[in-house]
DNA sequence: CGCACTTTGTGCGTTGGCGCACAGAGAAGC
DNA sequence: GCTTCTCTGTGCGCCAACGCACAAAGTGCG
């Protein structure tokens, strides 16, 4: 499969008008990540942009103590590195790989450049940024006020929508860091859902049942954040 | 003191080349609002942008059953209503004005024309959109991992920075709605407070007393959005 | 197979914040 | 001065999540 149909994954590629895609083409280089990975540190000059096709990309707060919290999560609907066209350059945030894939990236000069000649592109990128600042607001919203089974669901859901199948490879650990909570807890959360028929799971493959089921016992975050992505993205949302 | 002069208090406004200066005064609008008032509802189409001077407003998100809480504050550093120039129209959000007082509009066919025909109108927008998006990333994380204490700490040192003097009038009542917590909470964390000499209050006025104590009570978050908004923004931190 | 390691399960006691109920204390109006 | 209302103080019992400690179950490798 040429390289090049595969940028077309990442529904912002996608929604590219012709004639960006035809400039953009030859400046995007294919990138695959493992588990774990680091796009950028906290604080760090970013030289990339980058497009997940299949990849997961976490956008995490480190605080000072180590603990640390997802703020959002990009996958192939979006792009990872939003400073680099806002004019910041950095984030104090860091960017980790939640889910082992693909993507492409874009050096910083020819991103800064596309943004700033191309209205098009800069319209297309700011309404992104706007879902994605709707997510991050829910991400606040549901960490005061909702239980950790309906956080669970809601970022199982999230996650689920940026992979193909219904498998997460992904354990409970890892998970407990995401949403910054206990892993006991998410271990007593998981057996729940698992007791439900929603899921089911072993050692870091987590099988999603019954998806409708998850949407209904989560909080009203997942579809106030989907919607939102749907409405202001629509050209993207071919899945 | 002519009204013109009164826009440039605000740090955005104050920190526009000069030609945008002029072609702005004439479409900025002087306007009063009271304490509660709303800027804008949730979904509600925006047709005005809003330039606080004296006036605080909350971003407030409300969730289905009536909670909310504050997703960010902003005063005269910032501007309110960036979904008309990020594209999207509308935010799942309300606006409310959190602290009485004066600011500026400017109709939303205006702002848009600005920030796409004028680069550096549209950068001086970007940027302090990136340091509101680190304000919403670090509430997420505040609500997470740290104390109330804390939390009002961090609060009230955000809402100081943005007002004149060392006096708040706010209940609370109100101040529980925006951190989204329990007003019997509110009452004991700030009874701590005062016990500590940091802060006095009685019915809706809270005096500030030892600034410095505050932010050693706090937890990092205040100086992390403080430090990126005196990074994005170093023209407007006159103050 | 056997051993080391990772991942998950479970049982404590602790705690910060919740929900509720009601008491005082200051402000405002008649 | 008296009532009424708003704002603040306080005392419960309750619960979700925490921190810690350790057991059990699955996986990979020599």
């Amino acid at each position: 499969m040429p390289r090049f149909a595969d940028a077309r994954a990442n529904h912002l590629i996608a929604a590219l008008p012709e004639s960006a895609w035809e400039r953009w083409s030859a400046h995007l280089e294919a990138v695959e990540w493992p588990l774990g990975a680091v796009l950028y540190e906290s604080g760090g000059t970013l030289e990339h942009i980058y497009f997940p096709t299949t990849v997961i990309v976490s956008l995490l707060y480190v605080m000072e103590n180590g603990a640390a919290a997802e703020i959002a999560v990009v996958g192939n609907e979006g792009v990872v590195g939003i400073s680099l066209f806002m004019g910041g350059q950095s984030t104090p945030n860091r960017a980790v790989v939640q889910s082992a894939g693909a993507g492409f990236r874009m050096s910083a000069e020819t991103i800064q450049h596309e943004f700033n000649h191309y209205g098009p592109v800069m319209h297309l990128l700011l309404r992104y940024t706007q879902a994605l600042i709707t997510q991050m607001s829910q991400t606040a919203v549901c960490n005061r006020h909702h239980s950790l089974d309906q956080q669970l669901c809601r970022w199982l859901l999230l996650s689920l929508d940026r992979l193909q199948g219904s498998e997460l490879v992904m354990t409970q650990e890892l998970i407990a860091n995401m949403l910054g909570v206990r892993r006991e807890g998410v271990t007593e959360a998981a057996r729940r859902l698992q007791d439900a028929r929603l899921i089911s799971y072993s050692r870091g493959r987590i099988q999603v049942l019954n998806r409708s089921g998850l949407e209904r016992r989560s909080c009203e975050c997942y579809a106030v954040v989907k919607k939102e992505y749907d409405r202001l993205l629509p050209a993207t949302v071919a899945t």
